[in-house]
DNA sequence: CATTGGAATTAGAGCGCTCTAATGGTCTAT
DNA sequence: ATAGACCATTAGAGCGCTCTAATTCCAATG
């Protein structure tokens, strides 16, 4: 509005606009005795660039967009923590907005994000399929993080949900499960991903036999009917591999309604290590993704992209781990949970 | 960059550049044959208008600034997301910076705020100072949410920690506590508000003397000594009032680890109903916030400062309910958690 | 003394858009 | 036919900044 201009700020210093410019820009050809009076004037008006100003006239904004599936969910404000920060060490704002877990939403903040003529893009966790992300982003370069993207036009940084849903099937195999259920991630764009690495590891395990996958979801609610559904069973499963910590939150709600003991009855597995399995009151056992790691490598890997431009899209595939806490166990020991890893429930 | 401008859009439809703005803008004022053909030329070009130069030439951004104190609590994302929703509802478009638990960085942020010449800011939760906020604010409206301030020149929409520490209080005396010990917020700004709630309602329920205030913060990590410094205690305190559920959350897997039952030795209730507390396996007894609505709220009370402008700085304080889950009981019974109130499920 | 070179400073042309005022065109009322 | 009224369209002056090229200044040099 009526806020002091560049103008304003050379006037009282009684110096050229570009002078001006120069010392809001830290150049060093500019003499220490202008240089102060200068900033003396700037702090006297309480002057602040118009950054609008600035990138039209840069043509450059310095700007990443960072587009949140859900604020909500404590993993991607983690990852975000990773981008703000490994941004902010190489001169950038992160503008984020917020996908409300919705795909046409997501588009919508794709758009105005291209509008603001971010130099990058980095979606966190996205829905939006593939062909549309790639017809949008056009030339604005653009990384998929912990979603995952088959698109050339697309460089990505994922945790390998293939590896982390076998490590999850091989630490219950290991314990002596057979009848291990999957609850999937449903129209989650991971959800096939470590639907194939469960697949894969109860083969190599010996029980394919026993595969058996549950369209479910990644929210607490989605929880509810499945384990319901797999409670009803003749025979149910001894041991659930959950889609994501929510999801097997959900499912503990459930199970624990239904007087079921977990371990004692049934083991259960999250995935994404977010800081609710942790509770100690949950004690969830989960596959780890390191989160903020992935958030320093997608801006990494969007400034490769940014200097670099053409070549092959870039996919960075980090490890997931196995954090053993407190919902697995041998199964059908049929008491309360054995001593194992920190957190008695109770019974 | 090197995209389509007005310029390309007007030469290709073969109309002026003033044209295409009326288009992009909606102006009733334009034939149906131009606006179509505008339209299709920016179509083929994808243009996309330069938000940077609709700024400036406009003289009004269209922004607000949401500045969120921390994005992993998922408080927050709540409130962010009411928030946007009104946010959006008028028009404007929200830009979410990260304060990272941190004053310092929350000013460099409003910095930013202020550089991007959003129109208000929505401070949800700062640990800024009143006199920082004044001073940095300057002419732009800014509402803090959730925190308080008690400076003129700032709104604020809360809700009332005094009553929901009264709350809080009042439910645990009437199940019969008397030696009901309050964690509180540290260095949090709402910190003196409930612990102020905290202390009339000990008084309003004949067991001032009873009053034990211990300083701790607002995240997990700050529970753990203060808990064990509780238990260490000759008497210790058979019920505990937390700041908030991170806290709460932190206490109950310190007490867990002691072995002592909750709500069997110890109640405990927490603030805010995040959604872990509504975890079956915390079923944390807490003090609601309506979290959307404050955020809603907040927008409402920047626009209306928008068009008002001067004025006595306005205060919404909201009623925050008190609701039962399973972490709170009668005093001294001894025995394991028992059921508490059926099903407890948020949506 | 004129010349040179380098550093400090400035003039001025945009960046891509909006907005006011002016233009031209069409349609009625006189 | 003429004026007026009204509409769609356009010219052009900014918005607040950056950046290139030009200018000024001054000390050092031959």
């Amino acid at each position: 509005m009526s806020r002091p201009t560049m103008e304003d700020v050379a006037k009282r210093a009684k110096v050229s606009r570009a002078l001006v410019s120069l010392v809001m820009n830290n150049s060093p050809q500019v003499s220490d005795e202008k240089r102060e009076s200068v900033l003396r004037a700037a702090e006297e008006l309480g002057y602040r660039p118009n950054l609008a100003a600035r990138q039209l006239a840069k043509r450059r904004t310095q700007t990443i967009g960072v587009l949140v599936d859900d604020l909500r969910n404590p993993f991607f404000g983690e990852v975000v923590d990773g981008i703000e920060a490994e941004a902010a060490d190489h001169g950038f704002t992160a503008l984020i907005l917020n996908g409300h877990r919705d795909a046409r939403r997501e588009l919508d903040a794709v758009e105005t994000f291209l509008q603001f003529r971010v130099e990058g893009m980095a979606l966190v966790g996205p829905r939006v399929g593939d062909d549309d992300l790639a017809r949008l982003g056009g030339a604005t370069p653009c990384v998929v993080v912990a979603s995952g993207s088959a698109h050339p036009g697309v460089d990505t940084v994922t945790t390998d949900g293939r590896w982390g849903a076998e490590l999850a099937v091989e630490h219950l195999a290991s314990l002596g499960h057979t009848r291990i259920a999957h609850m999937d991630g449903g129209s989650n764009v991971s959800a096939a991903e470590r639907r194939a690495g469960y697949r894969s590891a109860m083969q190599a395990a010996g029980i394919g036999d026993f595969i058996d996958i549950r369209a479910a979801g990644d929210d607490e609610a989605d929880a509810l009917d499945v384990i319901d559904e797999l409670l009803s069973e003749a025979d149910p499963p001894t041991a659930i591999f959950a889609f994501n910590d929510l999801l097997a939150a959900g499912a503990l709600n459930r199970l624990d309604d239904a007087g079921v003991a977990v371990p004692g009855e049934v083991s259960l597995i999250g995935f994404d290590n977010t800081f609710i399995s942790a509770l100690r009151h949950l004690s969830l056992t989960t596959i780890n993704q390191p989160k903020l790691a992935m958030g320093r490598l997608a801006v990494g890997t969007l400034l490769e992209r940014l200097s670099d431009g053409s070549g092959e899209p870039i996919r960075h595939t980090l490890k997931p781990e196995l954090v053993v806490r407190g919902t697995t166990g041998s199964p059908s020991n049929g008491s309360a949970r054995p001593d194992g890893p920190p957190g008695p429930h109770r019974t």
